[in-house]
Formats: C-alpha cells, structure tokens, sequence
DNA sequence: CGGGATCCCCCGAGATACTG
DNA sequence: CAGTATCTCGGGGGATCCCG
C-alpha cells in the first residue's frame, strides 16, 4: 500500500482510493449524521488509535470530502464537517449499509451500537420499508446508545439522541434485529420481552412495518 | 489491520469489512462482469501479487460473496463466479463508481483502462442518463479495452469485447470524458477529432444522450 | 501455461504515552 | 480537548519459484 492508488482510470477505483481505507468509511457515516468534533469522532470509533484518526481526517480535507472548522465564539472548539462532494457519497454509503444489515445476525461479542450507526440503520431501514401512514415521534435505545425518528407527512427523518415527547419509547432486547428482517411480528415481540415498550403498543406495528432490513439468505449463486 | 473487523454490530461496519480490504472492491467489479479465470482477473488488476489475489478469493469465497469452480470438459479451468449475495452488492459498487466517475478528470500518468471498468462505467453511465429512444448497437474503444452497448426497448445493457456489426463504433482521444459530461456536445466533439467514428454521426447525439456523468464541481460545505 | 505458493522487505495500522 | 510521538507487528508489494 505505498500508495492508495490503482493506476486505473475507473470511478469505481477512484472511489476505492478514499472508502478502501482503513476506518474511513464508518468515519463518513459518523460525519453523514452532522459536524462532529474529534473527541467524537475518537467515541465513536472504539479502536481507532487517535493518530490514524487525524490521518484520515487530513485525508479527507485533501480529498475535499470534508472541512476542519475553528469555532469562535462561545464554544472555541473545532469540528469537522462533510462538505458537499462528502455528502454525496451518501446514497453510496446507504446502498452498503442496506447490503451489510442483510449480514446482521447476533451481535459478535464485544460489539457495540454506536450513534452515529443507529441513526444510519434507521434512515437506511426506513428507505427500504413502507412510507408511514400516519405521524408519529419515536425514540429508540439500543445499548448505550439513543436516538430518535420523526414519521411525518409520509417520510420519515432519524436524528441522534433523545426526543422530549416520543408517542412510543423502544428499548431493545436480544432478537430486536429479528422484528425489523420479520421473522418476529410485533405482537410476539411485545409477549416475548423482546421489545420493552412505552406508549401505545399500536404504533409498534407502525413501526415495523416502516423499519424493515430482511436477513439475507444465503442461497449460493 | 490485526483482523479486519470493527467490532462494531452496524451494516456499514460489516460492509467495510469486505469493501474495505485492498483491491476487494475491483475485484468484485470485474466478476460482476460475469465469471472470470484466475488470470482473467490478474489481467485486469495491474500490480497485484499473485499472492494477494489468491487471499482476496479466498475471502470472498469464505464469506459467500463468490464461488470457486472448477470447470470439467473441453476447457478444463477453473472460473471464480459471484454467488447471489456478491451480485447483491451491485447496487452500492454502481453508486461507488457513479460518485467516483464524478472524480475523474483527465486520466494521471500511467493510468490504463480495463475491459470491466469500461463495462461498469458504460452500465452506470446509462443508469445515469436518459433512456435510449431508439434501438442501435455502439462499440466503444478506449486503449486496449473494448466493450460494446445494446440500446434496445428503452433498455441498456453493456458487455465486454467488440460486436460483430455495430452501428457505431467509437475510438476514444483525449477529451472523451468530456462529451460524458456535457461539456463537449457531439457536434464538436466530432469536429475537433475527439472521438473517431464509424457509422451513422446522428447516433453520437444520442450516445451521449444516454450515457452522461457530469463532472463534481467541487463547490465547499 | 494456468494457477497458484514462497520469500523478503517495508509501510500502514494498533497500542501507548505524552504534550500544547 | 485535540492532537503528536514512538514503538511494534502484520499485511501488502514485488520477485521468484513450483506443480499438474
């Protein structure tokens, strides 16, 4: 890898050049979901050592993918942010995010749910299922890890963190992932413990039907 | 890289795992061309080690992205082929080339193109574009590389190696990727010597109608 | 000749410590 | 908070060799 390069005038090459590096693709979906600082970044990437983290970081700026800004003001911190060429390799990260949540089956050990990935699976999730049928807040938790969904108007936003007034509170058990591939209709999910629930158990129903990532089944060629 | 993973239970970790791993990604788009031979693909990745090669393989045929078959008969060869989960990933490597096609400018010093980069590029490009209003067959000649695109029905479909009676026949010089881009119309093009033709030159209109990807201004934030 | 295996060297990545 | 410095180790580049 003296190089990154492929000597190949290909866009697909190209493209391979910034997202077959190491740890750079997760740390574009972390930037996908706003402007991150590099302590941030450094959470949510358990494993990265801080150093390759600013490697890549540089990488980015250079590729024009993203900006390092200095915020003046109250808060004097720096944050990075996608620029627009960066925000465009999103239908290109969601196209991979749907493809890997096919490969989700138990959690490894030691694996953990981050932010920025649980915001990414929601929008993804949400792209692949119905459109809502009706307006709804809900917050999800999962691990240590929060955020939350806006059904609106027939689309559906997913932003990190908590939300003041959800209609339903989700909190997940082991056999979540099996609700979303459909293997678990709701009104299990609720009898089994799967899903711990506040709100109105209806909208869990909704729900599912909204967030949708089937199993891939590996049928060979 | 002491294993590749990301210990993180998130698609797009799982995704990079695969995609991630130098020359995957390249790998993956010539098999999406159809079957290849081992050489076949040495032949199309410059500057790989055999030795990688054979791990890359490895990889995908244990995680159930390819097949490895050994071929009985007249030819007796052995052919690597994508199973259904690797054709699965076509969506986000056609996104990956679509994002990176808008990096490409003019070609860096001794940079070639292949015979699948050139049919991967011709399938995205269409996808790009607008649908052909008419029926005609177009080869398209750049190096050493050589592919030729079906327009019938409204549909495009590219293939490798040249066709027995195309309609038109295109020869690349430089500024070739800039009737893609709209920035050179066919007229000029033509003029100017950009591409050299053979058959009818109404139908260079509508090759460049169908197959379009314009350049990433590279505009900040 | 196709389809690899083996070897050595070096750089990129992991880990840890430290600093403006 | 936002990185830099240093060390070590394993993966990738490159060449050569092997086997049916």
């Amino acid at each position: 890898m003296a190089n990154r390069e492929y000597h190949q005038y290909c866009g697909l090459a190209r493209a391979a050049e910034v997202v077959g590096q190491r740890w750079t693709l997760l740390i574009l979906r972390d930037l996908m979901v706003g402007p991150r600082r590099f302590s941030d970044l450094a959470a949510g990437l358990p494993g990265i050592p801080s150093s390759l983290l600013t490697t890549r970081l540089k990488e980015l700026e250079a590729d024009g993918l993203a900006v390092r800004e200095a915020r003046r003001g109250a808060d004097r911190s720096v944050v990075y942010a996608l620029t627009v060429r960066g925000t465009a390799l999103m239908p290109a990260l969601d196209a991979l995010s749907l493809w890997g949540a096919g490969e989700l089956r138990e959690p490894r050990e030691g694996e953990t749910v981050t932010e920025a990935s649980l915001v990414t699976a929601l929008r993804v999730a949400a792209g692949a299922g119905a459109p809502p049928s009706r307006d709804a807040v809900v917050t999800v938790h999962i691990g240590d890890a929060t955020a939350h969904v806006l059904l609106r108007g027939g689309t559906v936003t997913a932003a990190p963190g908590d939300h003041p007034a959800p209609d339903l509170r989700l909190t997940d058990g082991p056999g979540f992932r099996d609700l979303l591939a459909g293997t678990l209709t709701p009104a299990r999910a609720l009898a089994e413990g799967v899903v711990a629930l506040e709100g109105d158990p209806a909208l869990l129903d909704d729900f599912a039907a909204v967030f949708t990532v089937p199993y891939a089944d590996q049928a060979p060629a």
